[in-house]
DNA sequence: GGACATCTACTACATTTGTAGTAGTATCCA
DNA sequence: TGGATACTACTACAAATGTAGTAGATGTCC
């Protein structure tokens, strides 16, 4: 089974986050702004060292991926990238390293291999009926 | 919209392919055995130095993810990863290092934001079909 | 059988990532 | 107001990754 091939993008989104800075990421979206001392606690189950984590929160402040405002002696951590568009990012490189470019490949496999349940079966064909409609919509005008 | 969680896996692979590994990984199942002479045709985009992809083979050698046969002079290549099995380890990576977990979330990411055409849909939606055929034949047993 | 091409093995080196220690400074409580 | 605490900035360092050079072994062609 083929899908067909993603065109490839203009600009391939520069640099996507560590795996260590994916986690800081999912803590940030979850609350913030936060304090270094805050994001540790959602953080503890990776058991960190205060000052790994924030010289990880110092590195993805030179990269841009989040903001840091001081306030008294504290630095209140703000994420810049908006979550969504990260994770599209993310998807994106694996659909190109791993798929060979190919999205449907990678749908294909999660339905075949992911063993979804018939629940998640359902919501998938209601949201691809909704996918529909919106084309439909769409296309209307 | 949320599909739920994927259970913790027992052993989450060890070591994910690199970038540049996926990229020697994707040539080889393509085409196998082959020399490093071979390959460096076939990934002639990346534009590597000869021995530039001979390290990589050397360290995916050393981890097990290819192996070499000499014959003659020459090394002769093969993967030993099966793809679909590397390609399951990537997505769950995926899942639970950006989607927190959540398989249906990646899903529904996808059908939403990946803009399937009308064609991909449809092989989508036989997809499912098909799989909760398999999955009823499954439990007549 | 020698000159030339080709391969492999080994080494090199900058960058990124994970992980943390140290030192100096700001705060706060008794 | 001075000692205990907490926080930040800077430094350290090993492993992984991307990228390639060099040298010595091997094969090939006239």
């Amino acid at each position: 089974m083929s899908f067909g091939q993603v065109p490839p993008s203009a600009n391939p989104d520069p640099a996507q986050p560590s795996d260590a800075e994916w986690k800081v990421l999912n803590a940030l979206w979850r609350r913030h702004p936060a304090s270094a001392r805050e994001l540790l606690g959602l953080l503890s189950a990776e058991r960190w060292a205060y000052t790994t984590l924030k010289t990880m929160l110092d590195r993805m402040q030179e990269k841009g991926f989040v903001r840091a405002e001081r306030r008294g002696n504290v630095s209140w951590y703000e994420p810049l990238l908006e979550r969504k568009r990260a994770q599209r990012a993310a998807v994106r490189d694996l659909i190109a390293r791993v798929f060979e470019g190919a999205a449907g490949s990678l749908l294909t496999h999660l339905v075949d291999d992911e063993r979804l349940s018939a629940a998640q079966r359902k919501r998938l064909s209601a949201e691809i009926a909704r996918a529909e409609r919106e084309e439909a919509r769409r296309a209307r005008g």
